[in-house]
DNA sequence: TTAGTAACTTAGGAGTACAGAT
DNA sequence: ATCTGTACTCCTAAGTTACTAA
């Protein structure tokens, strides 16, 4: 199975045979109620059918503090203004003086309704959703029905950005027929666009996975429907992630020595090259593209990080030569860590600082393409996003061999995979903010773990003085009686451990993020083995779509698994 | 060498369904 | 039966990588 993947790689061939029913366009834009009024300048304003379907955009999101934003405002006025008409726009000149409060209130009492629907319009609801996921959410690929990904095209409304995005606000527009190209085999019924419109361009290139794609208006980014990640294509592709990951452990070896040795060569670009290496391989970093000035929140990666975003300290906290790095990475996650390193990276680095200023590059010499051409030749198929996973998947199988004590049950034992989980989380930099409702759920349970303490207690007083009364009576009644006070006791016992374990796992989860790295970055099959292994469900450790994500793993690995 | 295009993976948050508590 | 907190699903932005052409 493996051969008939690769050479399908290589020959880029990606399907024989390629069916589907085209995208769900997003429903067309309701009109206000003739009551919710648009008020300008404290008037009402009765607005054209395109700037009120614009404005409700921005009347939808009103409690968010994106339109608080200078940044967020002006965007959205701008492409507000040319949706307008002339009067409008003669009139509308300041969006201070524009007053969305009902549309606001409107919307809101709009999802409120939607909430306390009866059981049985929610039921019909379901019922709807499921006949349009049967008609467009399975498309058929060489010999199997497939579950699409995304099948909806992305309604119109405001552009978030994330971090400090200096595109937030502008309008996201609809997306048409006419501008949508569909992609299946020629042999195949193909899709038809709604009545009265046209596509863009069918065709037929079965050198690519996707089945639908648009040009998005904000950034000129191409968008993709494409297949479920249960879907043969993409699980295979996973699979081949994952192998590629473990020939990088058989050679990471002699490619370390390789670089500590590059650390002392006499050309600048080699030395950066090798520290740059040193630092995705160490701190799993990612690549570290350049990126458009202007057109995207500033967020760096490894190639791409600035003078500004380290500081060197010969030492500090009692360590020796110390790397202090704080920037924004992906998302505009904040990475912020301090390494002790190895002194020829330190000394190399403050060479690479020399006469540069705060926003100049760190690494001048060095870019992701230069980088990863380099590894390329190190390794067939190496790339720096490899490492990453390499790194990710072998910490958890450390961390599960560490962590799992033979004698713990099934709870602890999940404590302990989680912990694994969070390591590796930890290394990844997966982070999340903290639930809006964590410091109430960890009083709720809290006061769960004190009620069951109580209950232990009582549990305990009982047992002893059905003790006492075995010891006087000496008949078998109150013997039985012992051993089921015993059993008792036992039960809460287990119970409270339970609690404190799950307040445990919550409290050590509270900012970062099992999720990316579970389904990214692990290889399953090391999860799957320690399940087996351990006689773990592997329902506790992968829900159901995880599951049908991870059905070639579950279906491949068997105990003696190792990454 | 650089800029641009295309395709695909990785990412955190919003919204919602559902399960367990009351 | 209703309420509430959580888990899961959906959404789509933001990365990486390969490739082409000037």
């Amino acid at each position: 199975v493996l051969n008939r993947t690769l050479k399908r790689y290589t020959d880029g061939v990606k399907w024989k045979f390629l069916e589907h029913k085209g995208p769900v366009f997003a429903p067309a834009y309701e009109p206000l109620p003739s009551n919710i009024k648009f008020y300008y300048d404290g008037k009402p304003m009765k607005l054209s059918l395109g700037a009120e379907e614009v404005g409700t955009f921005f009347a939808k999101m009103l409690d968010h503090e994106y339109t608080t934003k200078d940044i967020f405002r002006k965007n959205f006025f701008k492409d507000w203004r040319k949706e307008m008409t002339a009067e409008e726009k003669a009139k509308i000149t300041d969006l201070n003086k524009c007053d969305f409060g009902d549309m606001h209130e409107y919307f809101k009492a709009q999802s409120e309704a939607r909430k306390a629907l009866s059981k049985e319009e929610k039921q019909k609801n379901k019922e709807e959703n499921e006949r349009i996921l049967q008609e467009y959410g399975f498309c058929v690929m060489d010999n199997h029905k497939e579950r699409i990904a995304n099948f909806r095209i992305e309604p119109p409304g405001l552009f978030r950005g994330r971090g400090d995005h200096p595109k937030m606000g502008m309008l996201k527009r609809r997306i048409r027929p006419e501008d949508i190209i569909i992609n299946c085999s020629k042999d195949s019924q193909h899709p038809k666009p709604p009545p009265g419109t046209k596509w863009k361009e069918v065709r037929h290139d079965n050198k690519v996975t996707w089945l639908v794609s648009w040009t998005e208006n904000i950034q000129g980014a191409i968008k993709y429907i494409m297949l479920n990640p249960s879907s043969r294509i993409k699980g295979e592709k996973d699979w081949q992630k994952y192998e590629t990951a473990r020939r990088l452990k058989k050679c990471v070896d002699r490619l370390r020595a390789q670089y500590r040795d590059d650390w002392k060569s006499k050309e600048m670009r080699i030395r950066q090259r090798a520290v740059a290496l040193y630092f995705i391989d160490k701190l799993a970093l990612r690549a570290g593209n350049e990126k458009e000035e202007g057109e995207t929140a500033d967020t760096v990666g490894c190639c791409s990080l600035r003078v500004e975003h380290i500081t060197l300290h010969p030492e500090k906290d009692g360590k020796e030569y110390v790397v202090e790095f704080d920037f924004l990475g992906k998302d505009s996650i904040r990475y912020y860590n301090k390494v002790p390193v190895e002194k020829r990276v330190f000394k190399n680095l403050q060479l690479f600082m020399e006469n540069k200023q705060p926003e100049d590059d760190l690494f001048d010499r060095l870019n992701t393409t230069i980088l990863n051409k380099h590894l390329q030749e190190l390794m067939d198929g190496l790339t720096a996003k490899v490492f990453r996973t390499y790194n990710a998947s072998i910490t958890l199988q450390q961390q599960l061999k560490e962590l799992t004590s033979p004698e713990d049950n099934v709870p602890a034992k999940i404590l302990s995979y989680n912990r694994a989980n969070r390591a590796v989380a930890i290394l990844c930099n997966h982070q999340r903010a903290p639930p809006k409702t964590f410091e109430k759920s960890m009083q709720n349970l809290q006061s769960k773990i004190d009620a069951k303490k109580e209950q232990l207690s009582d549990a305990k007083r009982e047992l002893k003085s059905a003790k006492a009364d075995a010891k006087v009576r000496r008949d078998e009644k109150s013997k039985k009686a012992v051993e089921c006070k015993k059993k008792a006791v036992q039960r809460v016992e287990e119970q409270l451990m339970k609690l404190e374990v799950q307040a445990t796992d919550r409290e050590e989860n509270k900012q970062i993020a099992l999720g990316t790295s579970k389904l990214n970055y692990l290889d399953p099959r090391i999860s799957v083995a320690w399940c087996k292994k351990w006689g773990i469900p592997v329902e506790k450790i992968y829900n159901k779509t995880q599951r049908e994500k991870f059905a070639w793993a579950i279906d491949m690995a068997d105990e003696d698994f190792e990454f």
